[in-house]
RNA sequence: GCUCCCAUCGUCUAGUGGUCCAGGACACCGGCCUCUCACGUCGGUAACAGGGGUUCGAACCCCCUUGGGAGCGCCA
C-alpha cells in the first residue's frame, strides 16, 4: 500500500510554527517514502473557522513549499457521508441516541469531580430506547468498558489504555453535526490515510478513535505523534514569545527552507549536521527518529540558520528572493534597472546579512544615493574631510580601469599619503560619503559594484556633508 | 483528582551496556583575521533531575520519587 499523510488544520486562527512542524513531519515522511501527501481542512467548527484563516493557512504552506497531492479537502463538504455512516452506526447499534441535557452532564461530572474521579459519561442512555419529549438527541459512540486498546506509535512505542478508561464520546451534536473524533477518523479512513502524524495532545484521543475504526470493520493506520514545540522559557508557545505565525516569519525576512530547517532540527536529529537542504531532508528523515520531548524554540539559532541558507543560495536564486523585499523598502523595477546588477550586490551583501530584511535595507544605497548621511558617522568621519574627499575623487578617476582590485590598490596608495598607509583612516569617511552610513561591504568592492561615474558624483556631492 | 506522555550543557541535540572524567550546534566569554559591519577561524565556560536496583560494568535496562506537559467539552 502506498504511503498517505496529511496536514489537517482547523481554520481558526494563522497556521503556526507548531503545525507547521507536524505539517512538515508528515510531508516528508511522504516524501521519502514516494508517498502522498494531503492538506485537509477541519472546518466543522462553524463558530471559529474564517475564510481568512484557510487562505492564511494555504498562503503559508505554498510560501514553505509543502506542496500537497490532493485537497484541500472542506469536512463542510463531506455531511452527507459523515450523516451516511452515522446512520450505520446507529443501526448496527455501535452508536446510540443520548438524550441527557448539557446541565444533567454537568451535574454528573460535578458529582465525579468530588468523588476525585475521572469526570466521564456513564452510559446511562446505553439502553434508553424511547426518545424523551423535546429534547434532540446527540449521537454516542458505544465504547468498549473492558479490555485495552494499544496504540503502537511510532515516536511513542506502545502506549496501553484501558478500555474502562474510555468513555462513550458524542460523535454528533444535537443539531445532526457530527464532532472532530469522529470526523478525523472518517476523513483518514476514507482518504486512505496509512500514517497518521498530528500533535501529541492527540495521543489521549487516539484509542477512541481506534474503537471507533474497528467498530467500522477498519484497519487503524499507524500513528505517529510529535511533541509539542515550546517558547523559549519552556512555556506554551504564544503571542508574547513573538512570532508563531508563518506569514510572520516571512515578513521578517526569514527563508522558507531556513525555518523549516530550524523546525526539522527541533526534536530531530541527523548525527552533528546541523544545515539541511530540501533534498537532504527528504534523504535523512525518519519520523520514528523523532524525539519524544516537547522543545524550546530557540530564535537565535533560526537566525544563524537562516544566515547559513541566505550564504548557501545561488545569487540568481537569492536576488530573485530579495526583489520583494527590495520593493517594500521602496524600490521600483526603473529603480533596480538604473542602479548595479542585483547579482553583484547580493554577492557583497551575503555574508553580513542574517535576515532578507537586512539585506535589503543594505542593498538600499546602492539603487538611491543617499541624501543626507547618518549623523553621528557625519561627524565623526565627515567633518572636516572635504579635502581628503576631493583628492580621493581626483586620484580615482583617473583610475584605468574600475574593478575591486584595482580600486584596493588605489585606495592603499591614496592611504599610504594621506594616513601613513592607514586604510582604515582614508575608508571610513569614504565610506560614509558614497553609502551615507558607516555600515557597509568593503569599500573597494562597494566602489567597483556602483560603478565610476555614481562613485565619483557620490563623493562630489559628500563634500557637503562635510562642513 | 484521574488517565496518558516526557526528563543529557541556558537552548537544540549526539549517545541505544564498556571506545563518554559525555561529542556537535546556537548563545555566551576570550584570542586571531580586518577599511566599517559582518563572515571566518582558534580556544573557553557549561549537562546525564534524585534515589534505588539489574550487571564485572550504566547516560543508556527496570522500579520509585521529583519536576514538567497533555487529555478528561454538544472545541478541534
Amino acid at each position: 500500500m502506498t504511503v498517505c499523510t496529511r496536514f489537517a488544520p482547523s481554520p481558526t486562527g494563522y497556521l503556526h510554527i507548531g503545525g507547521v512542524r507536524t505539517a512538515l513531519y508528515s510531508w516528508l515522511h511522504a516524501r521519502r517514502l514516494g508517498g502522498r501527501f494531503i492538506l485537509r481542512i477541519e472546518d466543522t467548527d462553524l463558530e471559529r473557522s474564517t475564510p481568512e484563516a484557510t487562505a492564511a493557512i494555504l498562503e503559508g504552506m505554498e510560501w514553505l513549499g509543502l506542496h500537497w497531492d490532493a485537497g484541500p479537502f472542506y469536512q463542510t463538504q463531506r455531511m452527507d457521508r459523515y450523516r451516511e455512516v452515522l446512520a450505520q452506526m446507529l443501526a448496527a447499534g455501535t452508536a446510540y441516541h443520548c438524550y441527557c441535557s448539557k446541565e444533567e452532564l454537568e451535574a454528573m461530572r460535578e458529582e465525579q469531580r468530588a468523588r476525585k474521579e475521572k469526570p466521564r459519561y456513564d452510559g446511562r442512555c446505553r439502553n434508553r430506547h424511547e426518545p424523551r419529549p423535546g429534547v434532540q438527541p446527540v449521537v454516542r459512540f458505544r465504547s468498549p468498558d473492558q479490555g485495552e486498546t494499544v496504540v503502537e506509535d511510532l515516536i511513542h512505542g506502545t502506549v496501553r489504555f484501558q478500555n474502562a478508561e474510555l468513555d462513550d464520546l458524542i460523535i454528533a451534536r444535537a443539531d445532526g453535526t457530527p464532532t472532530y473524533n469522529f470526523c478525523v477518523v472518517i476523513d483518514d479512513w476514507d482518504m486512505g490515510i496509512t500514517h497518521v502524524i498530528r500533535g501529541d495532545d492527540h495521543l489521549n484521543n487516539t484509542p477512541r478513535q481506534i474503537q471507533i475504526l474497528r467498530a467500522l470493520g477498519a484497519t487503524p493506520p499507524v500513528y505517529a505523534h510529535v511533541p509539542m514545540i515550546l517558547g523559549p522559557d519552556k512555556q506554551k508557545l504564544s503571542k508574547r514569545h513573538g512570532a508563531v505565525s508563518v506569514l510572520e516569519y516571512r515578513e521578517q525576512g526569514y527563508l522558507p527552507e531556513a525555518l523549516l530547517n530550524f523546525l526539522l532540527r527541533l526534536g530531530w536529529a541527523h548525527g552533528d549536521q546541523e544545515v539541511f537542504h530540501m533534498d537532504e531532508m527528504i534523504r535523512y528523515f525518519r519520523i520514528e527518529d523523532v524525539h519524544k520531548a516537547a522543545s524550546a524554540f530557540n530564535p537565535e539559532k533560526l537566525l544563524w540558520l537562516n544566515a547559513q541558507h541566505i550564504q548557501a543560495m545561488p545569487p540568481a536564486d537569492l536576488a530573485q528572493r530579495l526583489w520583494p523585499y527590495l520593493q517594500r523598502e521602496g524600490i521600483d523595477a526603473a529603480c533596480l534597472r538604473a542602479g548595479p546588477e542585483l547579482e553583484q550586490v547580493v554577492l557583497a551583501l551575503r555574508e553580513r546579512a542574517k535576515t532578507l530584511v537586512d539585506m535589503a535595507r543594505g542593498a538600499l544605497f546602492f539603487y538611491r544615493a543617499p541624501t543626507e548621511a547618518v549623523a553621528a558617522d557625519r561627524d565623526k568621519h565627515l567633518r572636516g574631510r572635504g579635502e581628503l574627499l576631493r583628492r580621493a575623487a581626483e586620484h580615482l578617476a583617473e583610475l584605468p580601469d574600475w574593478t575591486a582590485t584595482s580600486l584596493h590598490d588605489a585606495l592603499q596608495a591614496l592611504a599610504d599619503v594621506e594616513s601613513e598607509g592607514k586604510l582604515g583612516k582614508i575608508a571610513q569617511p569614504l565610506r560614509v560619503a558614497v553609502a551615507g552610513c558607516a555600515v557597509s561591504p568593503p569599500l573597494d568592492q562597494t566602489l567597483a559594484i556602483l560603478g565610476r561615474e555614481e562613485s565619483l558624483r557620490r563623493l562630489r556631492q559628500a563634500l557637503a556633508w562635510t562642513e
